[in-house]
RNA sequence: GCCCUCGUGGUGAAAUUGGUAGACACAAAGGACUUAAAAUCCUUGCCCAUUAGGGAGUGCCAGUUCGAGUCUGGCCGAGGGCACCA
């Protein structure tokens, strides 16, 4: 026997695929669909394990679905705009295009040396003005619908791209890919409405039965729906405001109102530009928003005027109005009643301003004495020292009486509040798609006639410009439209909005009228089963939502809601990391260890490196694992097999030498049982003998993989797939009959296809079976056990297990357990006062001692 | 601070509805084959016992139950998300 040859083998398989277009997909409306997706690459390069484990875990359920009769979708394309193509076309004078381009090939051959099952001729690549331009047109669309707006905003800037972020991009005060903490500056920006469908994406969640209750829950908290009310305070003093509209959870806590703040940014401040002292304030808040000790420390500044805001429900209480660093314009309206007693942002403030702090909600236990100093009270609990409102439980009866209070007295309104803002998709960068809007000489914009789109990114330019490098890109910047001279829109659109569609162009990617086709859009959307990684749970999930229900919006034709029907999280693939004594970081190619716990420095093999815990692949900690390395080494089978061993797929997993090398060695194994069962064929034995045995084994098999794929439990298949080798070739060595050997090994080699799919196309291809093998169905007959063992407890403790035949009675069982030594014993000196008996599966015996 | 998830051998982990805890694999130790190594195969796996067997045991403490990894309450620990959101 050769050994496997899996060299030979996998190319031999993938030529065969691709030469047969095996994985084309067209429209078929007699067969039932199935969109299977992965979160489309962005061509940096290389693929990385990530890519091998994301797109495995999709490649093994869309070559199910196919199997088992589904007319399945399983495309593949690239998020190919973005900054690193401008950076690196900086670094080596190679045009952005050029280096996407190059390294979408790379990439492309990459993937096909994992032998996945994607149609290729729906590749889509999203910096093709094939793809950009139906995003134009959209653009346009959305814009006659009223769902896009130019505002001059302050924006989230990043001054080491030179660039505009949305509040998503945001992390921790820095920019979610630079890592460089953000400043606030003023711009002309365009904005999505998506807070025009806050309540909708809400609701959607709901009917999301197949997504992660995680995604769901941080969906959830991103769009953060608040219910309160909106209030008017008067004002008293030396300026012309009559009134400050607050929004407020807590109105039931007017009575503990001490002071009002509002937004640096608020319409008010225009009477406070004269004051120098103010002023300086403002700049302060500007600085103090972004760095980084400001959002640790969360320290609360104010800014006192002279003027004095009224309580609604008393008009005696007058309190000082603050401009205050805490409070944010966009939200609500930018101005906060505070009740220092019960919320502990207020309380800190009025601590520091030395303002009155007064308890207004006793917990149901204390008496009316209950006073808060150090720590806010916001739990439940009795309304306290507010006259008509007193005694009122809280939460639920105290707000809603206060409301229906004040609505009465017309004082203010009940209100529905979002966290969600809408999303700024301005770019000032060039590798994105352009913004199809042109100005006037005084800044009034006119969108691009239809007819004109796609409108191109010009390709001579001067990169190493400052900002962005359209500006400068005066020939393209002029144009005339019926005969008035404007100039183009320069900012390009955030990349997100690429691949908020891409799902949907994959339905009809070469349509060239439109961004799809109704037909082909009814047939295919939703994605059934989307796939990629949880970092992703707001940002890319949340937009393409939004995105969906923007093209939904007026649009009867449309009739889609949700994009995604189920959504699969990855977990990442981790390796350990490694460092010198001079605290630098080593790849894992640098070291070596021969007992698995000491390691050193290859070059140097005196010096010992310091081992670090497992963190997710990142080349900045050179704790990468090349895949493509390991696929020449190992072959595909190997790696799509560890990327599914071990771990479940929703966790993170441990890269490892030598589980990979125990996969690589498992398909060794294979192959010789493989050989070992083609002997044993041509022997044709006509034996009877345990005939039932491997029809049982199957069947029950096929069982227990169905459930698995079903919960997405790969890792336990990979485990079932363990236990019928070691069945199998425990088995080959006694008489079995050819025929059913035949029958079920073709089953075992059907269901093993999808995650080793050269492997078992080959040994299909040996037994001269057709590769277009159909998944197996299971003969519910021989999931029956004539034979079952029944566990026998003595006061809830196993004691023994009698195999005995299935549906024994209880007293037929106690007959037997009586013979049984392990058993007897037990009987000998009590008395039986109680059993259960638990049909096939258990007998608990409660046994009373006496003299005990 | 708030919200969510998770704690099972040396390691990654299994265990539909409460009913044989540790499937499957990695690592380790011992053994077989071999002149030797590699490869392959077998055994072991916490405590007591020579064996037979027994005991403890799923982060900790209680509870419900004939029976709890699984259900309930409290605590401890880890990871993730959000964070002046009024």
């Amino acid at each position: 026997m050769e050994r496997y040859n899996f060299k030979v083998i996998e190319e031999k398989w993938q030529k065969f695929w691709e030469d047969n277009k095996t994985f084309k997909t067209k429209l078929d409306k007699n067969k039932k669909k199935f969109y299977c997706l992965e979160m489309f690459p962005y061509p940096s390069g290389k693929i990385h394990m990530g890519h091998v484990r994301n797109y495995t875990i999709g490649d093994v359920l869309a070559r199910v679905k196919s199997m088992q009769g589904y007319n399945v979708l399983h495309p593949m394309g690239w998020d190919s705009f973005g900054l690193p193509a401008e950076n690196a076309a900086k670094e080596n004078n190679l045009h952005p295009k050029a280096w996407t381009e190059s390294n979408i090939s790379t990439m492309k051959k990459q993937l096909k040396k994992m032998g996945l099952s994607l149609d290729w001729d729906r590749e889509i690549s999203t910096c093709s003005e094939k793809y950009y331009k139906h995003q134009q047109l959209f653009f346009l669309e959305l814009y006659e619908k009223g769902l896009v707006y130019r505002k001059e905003n302050y924006v989230n800037w990043d001054p080491a791209e030179q660039t505009v972020l949305a509040n998503e991009q945001v992390i921790d005060g820095k920019g979610w890919r630079s890592g460089v903490p953000v400043e606030r500056k003023k711009l002309n920006q365009w904005f999505f409405n998506i807070s025009k469908f806050s309540d909708e994406l809400l609701k959607g969640l709901d009917e999301l039965k197949n997504w992660p209750n995680k995604v769901k829950t941080m969906q959830k908290n991103w769009i953060g729906k608040s219910f309160g009310c909106e209030i008017d305070f008067k004002i008293e003093g030396n300026l012309p405001i009559n009134t400050i509209k607050c929004f407020t959870t807590r109105p039931d806590t007017l009575f503990g109102f001490s002071f009002l703040a509002v937004s640096v940014d608020h319409p008010i401040s225009e009477h406070f530009l004269n004051d120098p002292k103010f002023i300086k304030f403002r700049e302060e808040c500007s600085k103090t928003g972004t760095t980084e000790e400001s959002i640790a420390l969360g320290e609360k500044i104010g800014f006192k005027t002279n003027l004095f805001a009224i309580n609604p429900l008393d008009e005696k209480q007058k309190v000082p109005v603050y401009f205050a660093n805490f409070v944010l314009m966009d939200y609500g309206f930018g101005a906060v009643f505070g009740c220092p007693a019960h919320d502990q942002r207020d309380l800190d403030f009025a601590n520091k301003y030395k303002l009155k702090v007064k308890t207004v909600v006793k917990p149901i236990n204390e008496d009316d004495n209950f006073s808060v100093n150090k720590e806010a009270y916001t739990g439940p609990g009795v309304v306290i020292n507010s006259n008509f409102l007193n005694g009122l439980k809280v939460p639920n009866e105290s707000i809603i009486k206060t409301i229906d209070i004040l609505e009465e007295k017309k004082l203010g309104k009940k209100q529905i509040n979002f966290r969600l803002k809408d999303w700024g998709v301005s770019r000032q960068r060039y590798w994105g798609c352009p913004i199809p809007i042109a100005y006037d000489e005084n800044g009034n914009a006119f969108p691009i006639p239809k007819k004109d789109l796609p409108i191109k990114l010009p390709e001579n330019i001067d990169l190493n410009s400052k900002g962005n490098p359209l500006d400068g890109a005066w020939d393209w910047k002029k144009i005339k439209i019926d005969g008035k001279e404007l100039t183009r829109e320069t900012d390009t659109l955030d990349t997100f909005v690429d691949s908020s569609w891409y799902f949907i162009r994959f339905c009809s990617p070469n349509n060239e009228k439109y961004g799809f086709d109704y037909d082909e859009l009814k047939y295919w959307m939703p994605v059934d089963q989307y796939i990629g990684g949880v970092e992703h749970a707001i940002l890319h999930l949340l937009y393409s939502r939004f995105f969906t229900m923007a093209l939904n919006y007026e649009n009867k034709n449309f009739n889609l809601k949700e994009p995604f029907k189920g959504l699969f999280t990855q977990g990442m693939v981790c390796h350990e990391t490694y460092k010198n004594d001079d605290n630098k970081w080593l790849s894992p190619d640098e070291v070596e260890t021969k007992d698995g716990k000491n390691y050193f420095i290859k070059k140097n093999p005196t010096k010992k490196v310091i081992v670090g815990p497992a963190e997710s692949m990142s080349k900045s900690k050179k704790n990468t694992i090349d895949p493509q390395q390991i696929i020449e080494n190992y072959g595909a089978d190997s790696v799509r097999l560890f990327m599914l061993s071990d771990s479940p797929p929703e966790k993170d997993v441990q890269w490892s030498d030598q589980g990979m090398v125990a996969c690589y060695k498992f398909i060794q194994k294979l192959w010789a049982l493989h050989n070992k069962i083609k002997a044993k064929l041509k022997e044709k034995e006509k034996s009877k003998q345990n005939t039932d045995e491997i029809s049982k084994f199957t069947n029950q098999l096929i069982d227990k993989i169905n459930n698995n794929l079903e919960r997405f439990n790969y890792n336990v298949i990979i485990a079932n797939i363990y236990e019928t080798y070691n069945f199998l070739n425990q088995k080959i060595s006694a008489p079995i009959n050819s025929d059913l050997l035949f029958e079920n090994y073709k089953k075992i080699l059907s269901i093993i296809s999808p995650i080793i799919p050269h492997f078992a196309s080959e040994c299909l291809e040996d037994l001269k079976i057709d590769h277009k093998i159909k998944w197996p169905i299971v003969e519910k007959q021989f999931l029956v056990n004539e034979n079952i063992n029944i566990v026998i407890q003595i006061n809830g403790k196993k004691r023994s297990i009698i195999n005995c035949k299935k549906g024994i009675t209880e007293e037929n069982l106690i007959k037997i357990i009586k013979d049984d030594v392990k058993i007897n014993k037990f009987l000998q000196n009590g008395n039986n006062i109680k059993s259960i008996f638990i049909k096939d599966k258990l007998l608990n015996l409660i046994i009373k001692y006496e003299n005990k």
